[in-house]
Parts: structure tokens; sequence; C-alpha cells
DNA sequence: ACTCATTTATAACAGGGTTATGAGAGACTG
DNA sequence: CAGTCTCTCATAACCCTGTTATAAATGAGT
């Protein structure tokens, strides 16, 4: 309570503006005078709560990924390990893809000052300092388990879970970029998942059936695994 | 002659100024007044030649799709197609991190006005409009080889291509953010490239010679087959 | 030589981030 | 309870950057 953590929470409402701006207007909404009129305030409150608009988007950007972090989260482990993974998957999509602007924030890539965040602990399992860790310890987790329970080949699950983390990473930012058209799920990210379990070690029945699984899962689910539903 | 291409060629010239600056100072380097000053002409220059900043930073992701396509058009095609392969992520990879700043410009994630390359042209191997096919058509033609030469699975090279894409795509991304440190191309990119390789359809044998044939052919070239060496 | 189109330099305008300043609201202290 | 201190915030200005208006300059064509 003494924390000061709620309070007004003017800084949980700016965040919140932010990304709400952001999903509707694009990255050129996300500017100080129109986030700040978004909570009725003036553009001190960015310089009060934050350093500057820098910070702020820092702060979107690490939102961006608890949000990220939650959807694979809400994935429940079961007994196919791969087919978890699928899922995961297709939940980090569709995370991505309900705010791509968010997404773009989230990564860095696409703040209008050229902020960054810096996820350099994401891949240091010791350094769990941030809230990236969190959404590549889910990832970790799941391989860990692929392997353990033989569905992979024994390797160094960090190894594995670094390039399924590329390739989904990959295939979001370029279906978000447009490539891909309205079937990209089916045709691209389905196969590039077998493939990548395939490649791993797994086995083509085995990895069917966890397609299959994973489809009925996320359809069962509606699609929509993820917890904070937004609007 | 004519046409009007080279003349004082300030459209070229102010193209080259913003990448080097892109490269040197970052993208809050790429600005009208600082890009215009680098040829020595005022900010007029831009909206002559181009419609204003926006065309301009358009034109510079275009100069990068150009310089990727180069650079894998400079990898030489051999029998062993999926080493081709490996060796197109590497120069992929490099030309990539030469110049990461005008990577992200080109993939319109990072332009400072929000800007954006469309390059939905290039899952379209019917619509040749812009440089994106050609990149693209370098890496389809190879997975189309490594398809009728067996070593991949009967599939659809345009699914395959694209799976390739995303995964070398994304680990570009991820490494430029800062992640993978210095051994990620050994610790990640290979392994990863292998795993899709064998996901796809080759054998664990073919795949281990066909990386160590790319390692020969790379380091061969001086690990530097691109052919403009820039500075 | 004259005219017209194109390009360019200068200067101003508009919209952003940022900062200076003073007023207001609570909390602690005597 | 008065005073003071701190934190927050609204207003207004400042600086930088994209853009535009305007006129000079250059060069081609007649």
């Amino acid at each position: 309570m003494s924390t000061g953590e709620d309070k007004d929470d003017v800084r949980g409402r700016l965040v919140e503006a932010a990304i709400r701006l952001l999903a509707d207007n694009g990255p050129e909404a996300l500017q100080a005078r129109k986030v700040a009129a978004e909570i009725g305030a003036s553009t001190m409150a960015v310089y009060t709560h934050f350093g500057g608009m820098g910070e702020l988007i820092d702060a979107v950007g690490r939102e961006g990924f608890r949000r990220l972090s939650a959807s694979l989260d809400a994935v429940p482990s079961s007994d196919d390990t791969v087919a978890d993974l699928f899922t995961m998957a297709l939940a980090y999509r569709r995370t991505a893809l309900e705010n791509p602007h968010l997404y773009a924030v989230t990564f860095g890539l696409s703040a209008p000052g050229g902020r960054r965040v810096t996820l350099s602990d994401i891949t240091d399992p010791h350094g769990k300092t941030g809230e990236g860790l969190t959404a590549f310890g889910f990832l970790l987790d799941a391989t860990t388990r692929a392997i353990d329970a033989g569905r992979f080949r024994p390797a160094d699950p960090l190894v594995a879970a670094a390039q399924l983390w590329s390739a989904v990473h990959g295939y979001v930012t370029l279906e978000i970029s447009g490539h891909f058209g309205e079937t990209g799920v089916e045709l691209i990210l389905r196969p590039l998942n077998a493939t990548i379990a395939l490649g791993l070690g797994d086995t083509i029945e085995k990895t069917t059936r966890s397609l299959q699984r994973s489809t009925h899962t996320w359809q069962q689910a509606g699609g929509n695994i993820h917890p904070r539903s937004g609007d």
C-alpha cells in the first residue's frame, strides 16, 4: 500500500493509453501530447512518471513482452510436449497479431525515437532480470520436456528453443509485414512447426499426430487461449 | 542516356548518403537536413527528387533489398543444393549485419516516420514487380533444386522457401537485437539450418556433409561472398 | 536573345519532444 | 493547527525536424 504502487496509477494508465493508441492509430499515435491527452493529463505526466517518451516506450515494450509471456503461460502442459510447442506457437502468433504495432515496439524495431528494448537477458538463463526471460522460459521448459520425453534428439534445449523462437518470430514479423496473406498459419506456420519438430528428431507419425492434437486443443479453446481479451 | 537516369544523379547520391549515415549514426541520422547536407545540398533536394522523407526511405529500403538479392545471387550453385542453401543463409545474414539499421529499414520495422516498404509481391511469384522478388527468387530456385534432387521431400517449394526465409529472417532480427551474442552463427544459425534441412526431408548424413561443404565454401570465399564491399 | 521548365537556396511554417516555472495537494513537523 | 517540504501537474515556451512558399539560377529549345 505504502509503496506508491497504485495511488492514481497514472503511470499504468499512460502505458495502457499508449498501447490502445498504438493498436488503433499505429506508431505515429505514440506521441507525448496524444498519450497524455488520452488520460486527460498534460504532457508533463510523461516526464514526471517516466524520463520521457523513450522510457514510456520502453515500458510499453515490456508490457508487450508480459502479454506474450502470459500467452505462452496460458498454454497448458500436456503429455504431448510437441503438441504443446505447436500450440504455443499459435498462441504467440495470435497475441502478436492482436496488436502488431505493439509487437514491433516490443522487439524494438519500430520505436519512433529509435528506442530499443534490450532483451539480452533472454538467452542468459542465469540473469533472470526482465520479463523477457519468462516468455523464453516457457519455451525453454517445453523444449526441455520434449527432449526428456524422447521426442527430440538429446541436445542443448537452449539451442532448440532458440531455433524455435527464431522461426516463429521470423514468421510473425513477415506475416505482420503483409506476406503470407490470410492463409499464412495453415500454409506456412504449421508446416514450419512440423519441419522444426522433425528436424529436432521427432518422427513423421508423431509430429502429424501432435499437429492434429494442437489443432484440436486450439479450437477447443476457441482459438483464444491467452487470458486477457483486451476488447 | 536520355532517360534522365544519371545526370548529376542527385537522387542516387541521396540514397547512398542516407545509407552511409544509417550505418554510421543509426536511424536518427535519417533526417532531411542531415542527408541533404551530406551531399552538400539543401533540403529541397529531397523534395524535388523524392516526394519527401518517406519516399527517400522507401528507396533506401529497396536498395537494402537489392543488396540482399546481390548477396544471394553471388552464392554459386553447386551439385550440393542443400549446402548452397546453407551458404545463402550465411551470406544473407552477413549482408544484414553489415548494416543492421539498413536491414531494419528494408523490412519496414524501423523507419522513423512509420514508413514501411511493402513486400507483398515477394510471396507472389507472378507479380514480379519489385526487387523483393529477386531475393526470394534465388531462395525459391535453390529449394526447388533441393526438392528436384531428392534431398527434400516432394512439396511445394514456395512453402519450403517461406519456412527457410522465416527462420533466417527471424534469426537475423534477433541477432541484430543483441541476442545470441558473438557465437550466434555457430551456436544457433547453423543448427537452425540443419534442423530445417532435416525437417524438410534430408538425411542426417547428407545434412552433416552439406554443413561441412558450406563451411568450406564460405571460408574459401573469405567469408565474404557478396560483391560490393562498401568500406 | 527569349521563354519555359527544372532545380535549388533561403526562409518561413507546423508539429513533435522537451524544459522552465509556478500553482496545487498531501504529508510530516513544530 | 500553521508551516514547510515534496510530489505532481498545467501552462507556456524552446528547439529540432519535416514540409512548403518563394524566388533565383540554370539549361534546353526555338
